[in-house]
DNA sequence: TTTCATGCAAAATGTTTGCACACGA
DNA sequence: TCGTGTGCAAACATTTTGCATGAAA
């Protein structure tokens, strides 16, 4: 899975020292795997889901061999302490940057599975105004537009128009 | 899981002749057990998901008890004819109409699981326009609202208010 | 009478848990 | 040292599949 990218947003500490606090904040330990992980999520910015991890990191010639349960364990830490969010594509968690990183909806192709990343302010105030109408207190929203991407559209496009034709 | 819902639309054919209609094309049969689920999904207007369907299907008295794998190659069906909308609520696949029913979006009520339907025009034209500048062909999109209803918000407001106050 | 659909059981997938040992504070 | 985290294996939940039988066309 791709994807393309918003510029990030300035932060004062890095993801690991937030997630160190976050886990000191709750008594938390900071331990050898908890730490690998936010470092080797954070090299870079891109989705991915447990099974990417997991692979990467039980594949590393690293001494720290970091296993399937810890994996999933630490993941949900990191939503918790909003370093990563969450969604679903097809029924499994994908996961991306959320700290330091602008609130932002995507476009899901349906051809190359690439996550186009997008953001607008309009959809921001509009969905704060329906939220309003209906008394309801709004936490965060999971907007994914299906469809098929530029490259997909021109791709298939091409190997097309022969048959088209005759 | 409950819901509220919007005006239905004016179709032309029922659920089940549309369904029969999408089989034949298809070279499928009209079976049995196809019959009675589209027929029992399309008796009330609600939010289900495999298992309140399978329960349902299988509990019931009447002679026609459909075995879990058919209900979930039906459901798949049902989806592709386009009578039903597949979204995902915590990694579980849940369905509601689409066949004669508006476009739409939820919220989701963390507290009490409820699906809250809306709609807007102006969220439609917004992505609309952002599909075009990205080159995007969008064939449909998946919003969920996170957050709590009115009816949460005040249940536990309630029941905080005296601790507040100590 | 020929396919295709069904039901059964079992597999596959993705994620979580119980428990003994290891390790951070 | 103390209590939490880890890895292992196994459980779990949901969905899918192979295959023999049963039913549509």
């Amino acid at each position: 899975m791709s994807d393309s990218s918003l510029p990030a947003v300035e932060v004062s500490s890095t993801p690991l020292e937030r997630f160190e606090e976050f886990l000191q904040s709750r008594g938390k330990r900071v331990t050898q795997q908890r730490r690998a992980l936010v470092e080797h999520v954070f090299r870079r910015h891109e989705h991915f889901d447990a099974d990417d991890l997991i692979d990467e990191v039980s594949k590393s010639k690293s001494p720290e061999r970091i296993s399937r349960p810890t994996v999933y364990r630490t993941l949900k830490e990191l939503v918790d302490a909003g370093l990563l969010r969450q969604m679903n594509i097809n029924g499994r968690a994908v996961y991306e940057h959320d700290y330091g990183y602008p609130q932002h909806d995507h476009m899901h192709c349906e051809k190359c599975d690439k996550l186009i990343e997008f953001s607008s302010d309009d959809i921001q105030s509009l969905l704060q105004e329906i939220g309003l109408e209906h008394g309801f207190r709004i936490s965060g929203r999971r907007l994914i537009v299906n469809g098929v991407c530029k490259e997909c559209s021109q791709t298939s496009r091409r190997r097309k128009r022969p048959l088209d034709l005759i």
